[in-house]
DNA sequence: GTCTATAGCTTGATAGAC
DNA sequence: GTCTATCAAGCTATAGAC
């Protein structure tokens, strides 16, 4: 159960968020993980692609879990969504704002580039969207309109983390919240 | 007046967008301006940052113009707003889901890596926000809540390039944009 | 499973002839 | 201003001893 794996898949993640992609060269990852060449692709045949992939996979699972996880503790779906920005406001300016989406700077870097990868962007942010309905839909949104809710807050999310992470402040992913609160709220009252 | 540098810019600012920073090496670049790697240090004697720099500034300039094009040539704001999304739609299936964003891949990529250039996207999403938020303020929105829906309107779109070009689908930006069209009525009526 | 060494290629950048 | 040749360093990937 050698931890050497997921030393390579966080060390990844961190990596991804910091530079990308093509940024983070498998030496990079190795010296960060603490880990020689041999056992990247000992574990990972594929290569980059593969390590790319799963690390993708996992981080965006986790990503979710989280997001889902503020959701349920929250008092209702309005206030839920609200502790989503401020909780990823709070999370950048901690992190001098490294910590931000796992998966936004592969998946534009990989769009056009690489089919095998965007397939697993594509695949991740269908599973974040999914989720969020279905806690639109439990809170009482029209199933029709909370897919669309679903993706108009999460991508407002995006834009949030790609503003902030530029300006280096969380003022727009606080004004994007505010505004999300009010949009989801409106949503329930129709 | 030799085109050799304006080719070279624009290619640079394809590239970037189908492959980011990191992943659009000067060679690359020269090969698809059919330009001599002299040329290119003959121009900007301080090398892909530079040239990086510039590209930047030069389509997010561009950018912005034709938004604002977009934005008076409709016969109210929420139209106009409306339009954007159709639009960048229509403009990402006609180029295979390539012709997006061109700021926001090498945004991401930089922001914790380079500090030079993260700067440059600072300004030109800045830039994007008080254009945005004049034209919101003059169509009759409360000045301080017009800056706040440019912010919005804008990170929605850019979540809305995000998920369109991982999906391949158009279904995300048009589904952002009649949120968007609602909310900017909405703050038109209050 | 772990580690070193290295092949083969590409990168950003420079030098110097023209 | 243009172009070629080249450098040192980086990259992904592999081979093979342990």
């Amino acid at each position: 159960m050698s931890g050497t794996r997921e030393r390579i898949v966080e060390a990844t993640s961190a990596l991804f968020m910091e530079r990308g992609f093509s940024g983070s060269g498998l030496k990079q990852i190795c010296a960060a993980s603490a880990a020689p060449m041999g056992s990247l692709y000992h574990f990972f045949p594929g290569g980059k692609t593969e390590l790319a992939a799963e690390t993708l996979r996992s981080s965006g699972r986790a990503y979710q879990l989280l997001v889902e996880a503020i959701l349920d503790a929250a008092p209702d779906i309005v206030t839920g969504v609200g502790d989503c920005f401020t909780g990823a406001a709070e999370t950048l300016r901690a992190s001098d704002y490294a910590d931000a989406c796992p998966i936004a700077t592969v998946a534009l870097e990989v769009a056009s580039s690489d089919e095998a990868l965007r397939r697993v962007t594509a695949e991740i942010f269908e599973n974040w969207v999914c989720s969020a309905a279905s806690r639109f839909a439990a809170a009482g949104v029209n199933p029709a309109r909370a897919r669309e809710l679903a993706i108009v807050v999460l991508a407002a999310l995006e834009g949030g983390f790609l503003f902030s992470r530029a300006a280096r402040s969380t003022t727009a992913m606080e004004a994007i919240g505010r505004s999300m609160t009010d949009h989801v709220a409106a949503a329930l009252r129709s």
